[in-house]
RNA sequence: GUCCCCUUCGUCUAGCCCGGCCAAGGACACCGCCCUUUCACGGCGGCGACGGGGGUUCAAAUCCCCCAGGGGACGCCA
């Protein structure tokens, strides 16, 4: 029977993955792609996603930047299963493993002080030497007076580590690269390291995906796991993002914070599909639905390659979106954006109806809830002043006679739909043979200030029919003051 | 410096594992044309890549080796 190849061959019962971002920070877009892999591969094999928080380092923790991170994951839809755990309340299994290390004489206790070991570190770097610890403190046996240590474990220098990484292939490192890396710090806390292998196999972790910036942890990982007596879990490491100078994406490159986004008026859907496909693909497919990604993610369709953020495709996913959004659903995310345009009162909501109507005529050139917000404007206020070009082409004395006709006719419409205002321009054209252009661009102009706008029809139709007469007749006022002087 | 990872259009990528279907496909961006009351949308077309060098083979983007470039790690950060 070779039932210990049978074991290691057969897939667990049961898919177990997390995230585990420190809330040091908002959630960036990296971690928000990690976050997203480890969601879609839970979803796929009808596993578990749980979410932990790292917050060993309590000098750089703080509680806004979990809030945060927990609201932009809602935000993308990345609901989990279990937690979110807080390491800084699972301290005492940290320091009862540490403390069976001890016992076992696989951990040791360090009296060295960040000093000397900086100084080390300096000089190994002068020397071109690697600067890791030598491991002088392995055999002391008595303390140190006035230091307190850190707790280090002690870690094979022979052979190698062998690393089955289901995104990387196989990866060795030499063990004499690694170091006896600190497990518990002078002042008791446990390091990243420690808790993050502890973590991850007391909670059943069977696959940990990450960014291959962690690829390097992974042999010292591998070590801790054999020394506790667990088994180390599945290891998929996923390419960074890089900012368009290819190096690791930050602050430098822009907005990276998943909220900043929003705020920009993009649609979770758009940053989702975004993110997803750089670094993972489905054949030519660039537009996936959320059950389309559930129903064809996996591991194996991952790249090995950094990717170059890109943000002219998030903003054309973004207008895709939009484009085929749902009216209603648009309109509501949009008056927040009308707000800060100002021009939505927060006491006033504007009629969700008409609003719908509004995000039709727009959907289909906006980019962002933004950019639509700014480009509703003229629906919400009249033209303070006209587009200069726009006046000196448009709003001219020959086409008054124009302008008064079409007002008159609008003014008999009693159904104000988007086909009798049409009907009406048809026949202030017949009458004085003209052709739609020539209408249309003055009354644009005297609608919105603008020369450039929705569809004729759609915005006087929007507008209703005081609003646009009104306006028409001031824009003929205009037209006459000007031309008496 | 040492170790690890990576290398197809400007960018995201398909193809690579199982060599021939690839004079390398799709998408974003860009350019042009068409549609059109403006702007968009949409349609059509264009531009544009296998990092370099050696092998192996009848045949290499695909297999092997070397080099170069890029990224990452080397913390009492995660």
């Amino acid at each position: 029977m070779s039932s210990l190849y049978e074991n290691r061959e057969k897939e667990p019962a049961m898919v177990k993955v997390r995230f585990a971002p420190s809330p040091t920070g908002y959630l960036h877009l990296g971690g928000a792609r990690t976050a997203i892999f480890n969601w879609l591969f839970a979803r796929h094999n009808g596993g578990r996603f749980i979410l932990r928080i790292e917050d060993t380092d309590k000098s750089r923790s703080t509680e806004e930047s979990i809030r945060e991170i927990l609201e932009a994951m809602e935000w993308l839809g990345l609901d989990w299963d279990e937690g979110p755990y807080r390491q800084t309340e699972r301290l005492d299994i940290y320091r009862r493993e540490a403390q069976r290390l001890l016992d076992e004489g696989k951990a040791y206790y360090c009296y060295c002080t960040t000093e000397e070991l900086e100084e080390r570190r300096k000089k190994a770097l002068e020397e071109g030497r690697m600067p890791k610890y030598d491991g002088r403190c392995r055999e002391r046996t008595e303390p140190r007076e006035g230091v307190d240590p850190v707790i280090r474990l002690k870690v094979s220098q022979e052979g190698e580590t062998e690393i089955h990484d289901l995104i990387k292939g196989e990866v060795v490192y030499p063990n004499s690269q690694l170091d006896d890396f600190i497990l518990v710090r002078s002042d008791g806390t446990p390091t990243y390291n420690f808790v993050v292998v502890v973590d991850d196999a007391l909670m059943g972790i069977t696959h940990v995906i990450r960014g291959d910036d962690h690829l390097n942890n992974t042999p010292k990982q591998i070590q801790l796991y054999r020394a506790l007596g667990y088994e180390p879990p599945q290891f998929a490491h996923v390419p960074m993002i890089l900012g368009p100078d290819r190096t690791r994406l930050s602050k430098r490159h822009g907005a990276t914070s998943v909220l900043a986004y929003r705020e920009e008026g993009y649609l979770p859907e758009a940053l989702f599909n975004f993110l997803v496909r750089l670094g993972w693909s489905h054949g030519d497919q660039e537009i996936f639905s959320k059950e389309e990604l559930i129903q064809h993610f996996s591991l194996e369709n991952v790249g090995r390659s950094p990717a170059v953020y890109n943000p002219d495709k998030l903003l054309w996913l973004n207008a895709h979106y939009i484009k085929t959004g749902d009216n209603g659903r648009l309109a509501k995310l949009l008056i927040p954006f009308l707000m800060r345009e100002g021009l939505v009162k927060e006491a006033q909501q504007p009629d969700l109806e008409w609003l719908c109507r509004v995000v039709e005529t727009l959907k289909e050139r906006a980019k962002t809830l933004k950019e639509m917000a700014q480009m509703a404007a003229f629906y919400f206020q009249a033209p303070q002043e006209y587009d200069p070009k726009g006046e000196r082409k448009f709003l001219k004395s020959q086409i008054l006679p124009y302008l008064e006709a079409l007002v008159s006719e609008l003014d008999k419409l009693n159904d104000f739909s988007e086909r009798s205002v049409e009907e009406a321009f048809n026949r202030v054209m017949e009458r004085f043979d003209v052709k739609l252009k020539h209408l249309a661009q003055p009354c644009r102009v005297a609608l919105t200030g603008k020369t450039v706008s929705p569809g004729i029809f759609e915005i006087i139709s929007v507008m209703g029919k005081e609003e646009a007469i009104s306006r028409l007749k001031r824009a003929i006022e205009h037209i006459k003051s000007k031309s008496d002087t």
